[in-house]
DNA sequence: TTATTGATAATTACAGGTAATAATTGCATT
DNA sequence: AATGCAATTATTACCTGTAATTATCAATAA
């Protein structure tokens, strides 16, 4: 039996991240090491470890001598990342169709029962939820680690600007629609239709999005 | 006037990362801490800071309290890095041959012309730093931040294992027939064109590499 | 001879101290 | 009153010491 323990940087670094995904550490938010390491009751070496860490992952920028900031997103980000993740997910989706086992399009079916209630109930939370679980399946049918992780790097930044896609006026119903699209060219093995579908879905959400904060922006002027 | 020195943490990942992509730190091998820090004169903080960024960017692999130890990438991993390179540097010259501007093409000709020289002339080193040349300007050309790092990412990965396509048997040439036709497609603001080219491009250098690889394992058998 | 256990040595992980640099504030001068 | 300079303060960057853990090696028992 080998018990090992994560390092104490890589907690404090995981931490972190999820306080950074969660807002409690603002875009834009300057960190103050002595007062971190108070908060999290450690010392600094490990604090600053973990700030390197989340630098190299792109949620933090680093100036020398003047210390870390969260970093921010740009719509200028929003546009560039997603049309890289719809190329991405789109691969995933067509080596899940290629790939994909009897057994795997019966657990996917199972997850669109779900993500088709939750949306006929107007549960957007777990709509999220299951939404999410489905695109980690889909990826993981892909089996190429490679992809994932380019596709979690990049996942990783959109997480900073907490996105709330959903918002937008009879997105749930449309979002639904194009999973159910993608998930029937999974089915049917059609690995082209689902790679197209999948960069619809992504396409659709970046356009969603954009709704959204354009009416959010509107009522903070 | 505004001269800020890099941290001494960045300097030594950065001087790292060269000793990795050399070959002197090679892969699988053992970083004792107290034997860099004496090497590169400095303390085991900022060795420590650098491990943990190269370690982040996927160079490194780090065991709790074990310690450091470079990187393995096996052909499983190339067989899953260049589809994915393919892929992105595929999108990269659509978007090119959308955005170049005709000062654009005449310097990429330029580069061309010297790639072409350097085939017919049989300088290979030469060869190898013209391609990266082409490939960074195209990648450029598409001016999408976070597809080009997603790029550099995975780069970096194939970086570490040193690869030589161009020693298999007649790659040279081909390499050259490829990148031409893809910057006619470019030239002619073929866009599809383009994307399709560079990803058959990429995909037969993954090609070739088999092939040295296979004589290579077969030589040390 | 091999396996297991205990002691020793080597090395990582974390803490805290010192030095260097940037930000700030107050004062003086224009 | 505003601006520039200087002194002070605050904070990062780096160094080193100590504790904790793992690996090594020898000795003993099966």
């Amino acid at each position: 039996m080998r018990l090992v323990q994560n390092s104490l940087h890589q907690e404090v670094a995981s931490q972190l991240r999820d306080e950074i995904f969660a807002g409690t550490l603002a875009p834009g938010s300057f960190i103050d090491e002595l007062a971190q390491c108070a908060r999290l009751d450690i010392s600094r070496t490990p604090l600053r470890e973990a700030l390197k860490v989340l630098t190299a992952e792109g949620l933090m920028r680093h100036e020398p001598r003047r210390g870390c900031f969260v970093s921010e997103v740009t719509e200028q980000d929003l546009d560039d990342i997603f049309p890289v993740i719809a190329l991405l997910e789109g691969r995933c989706a067509y080596e899940a169709a290629r790939r994909a086992s009897d057994a795997d399009l019966l657990e996917l079916g199972a997850l669109h029962d779900q993500l088709q209630a939750h949306a006929k109930a107007g549960r957007i939370t777990d709509y999220y939820a299951t939404n999410f679980v489905i695109h980690e399946a889909i990826i993981l049918l892909a089996n190429n680690r490679w992809l994932s992780q380019s596709i979690a790097d990049l996942r990783k930044i959109l997480k900073l600007s907490r996105l709330q896609s959903l918002g937008a006026p009879g997105r749930v119903k449309q979002s639904l629609s194009e999973h159910m699209t993608v998930f029937a060219a999974l089915k049917s093995r059609d690995s082209e239709g689902a790679e197209a579908a999948m960069r619809t879905h992504l396409t659709r959400q970046r356009e969603a999005l954009r709704i959204v904060r354009g009416q959010q922006s509107r009522l903070a002027s």
